[in-house]
DNA sequence: ACCTGAACACCGTTCAAGT
DNA sequence: ACCTGAACACCGTTCAAGT
């Protein structure tokens, strides 16, 4: 099915999300790129160095859909709050794709929106530089950690019996047992959580705990 | 050079973890594995069903090197420290290797050892399994998402004023003061940061979070 | 059971050539 | 300036054949 329009950065880099969507990272190639698009993998390389460079363009489309409130009358908790949420929504909403919001930082206006209406609420409250800087960096790291658990189904992988693909040394519940009893008690509880819940209860300790240090603890 | 050995799926393991330390993860092939081997690549799926099987061995491997401390006379917060800061510098020890120690969960007895350690002393201190399960999965989190933020140097790409790859659009100086006045002020912060001392400020967050919450607390 | 070589169906990217 | 097709140097994995 060749689509025929006029070639644009924003165009590819908006089929390739697409493709990702479908069929994940490595289902996409410059060549399915460019069939895509009507054209050859080649005409892409006019707009984008290389197919990293599409990669870290489709971050920033992702990047742009999250929300960026703006801070009038709101507590700057319940700002980081609204992007922590919306970040964590766009990012299942592309899960395919989410690795490459962890990868690559935004960095075209679109994309750093948010960023911008988060550090505004902060300096509002009257965080100075430096606490800025590391509340974003902390809330960040929260953030990208959390992804890559709920995205790997990285528990689910864990409770398997069987070391993936690995054709022996499979792991027999008698030697979790024996060798790892309290891994063996805990497993049941770590299969319960649910994704949303834990997500909450990290990120109001983290804001407790901004509010605990910085000076600006309690505006 | 033809390295003669009797091939085990430990060895294999091994000689791809020194592949990827060297050239990173897209340098590892099953081609190059094989000659590293002294042997064909065909002769690996003997012992793992795909490449995705070996590198979730090499993560098995990374993992296995990360401290498991005995909590003998050691408050549970120290356990917890030392084991956080032996994960971050065993994967910077393989910073290539490092995305492996994200994805994939530890599964083998070795690779859990230092979750076992982890365990017991929430355990000792008086976490109940729910607490154990949620303190685990927090502290997960940060640590992937520290290791991510510093894997790509994640702000120093951040602070460069192109968008990386993309021919249009660069970002310029200007069109950032007058769209994004906030991120502009913090940037030179977010360059100043220095990795461990953020990682503690987070890590220590964390912890003191889990003493107001838990009902262990004070132990 | 373990290893091999040839073959299949792909890749990203360069380059010379076209408009 | 933008697009193209052929070519280069690779991939992971299957399969039939060997020991």
């Amino acid at each position: 099915m060749p689509e025929r329009e006029k070639l644009t950065e924003r165009r590819i880099a908006e089929e390739a999300l697409g493709l990702i969507d479908e069929d994940g990272i490595d289902g996409l190639s410059m060549r399915k790129l460019g069939q895509r698009l009507g054209t050859t993998s080649m005409s892409i390389y006019t707009y984008f160095t290389d197919k990293e460079a599409v990669l870290a363009g489709v971050a920033q489309l992702i990047l742009s859909e999250v929300d960026a409130p703006s801070d009038e009358g709101l507590d700057w908790r319940e700002v980081v709050r609204r992007i922590m949420w919306s970040y964590r929504e766009v990012c299942h909403r592309h899960i395919n794709a989410a690795p490459l919001a962890i990868k690559y930082p935004p960095t075209t206006p679109d994309a750093l929106a948010f960023v911008e209406a988060g550090f505004r609420a902060l300096r509002r409250a009257g965080f100075d530089d430096q606490s800025i800087a590391r509340s974003y960096r902390a809330l960040a790291a929260y953030s990208f950690g959390t992804l890559a658990i709920e995205m790997n189904g990285y528990y689910a992988t864990a409770s398997a019996a069987a070391a993936p693909g690995a054709r022996r040394e499979t792991l027999h519940a008698a030697t979790l047992d024996k060798h790892l009893p309290t891994v063996a008690e805990i497993r049941p509880s770590l299969a319960e959580q649910h994704d949303a819940e834990e997500f909450e209860y990290g990120l109001e300790l983290i804001l407790t705990g901004f509010a605990d240090i910085t000076a600006a603890g309690g505006s």
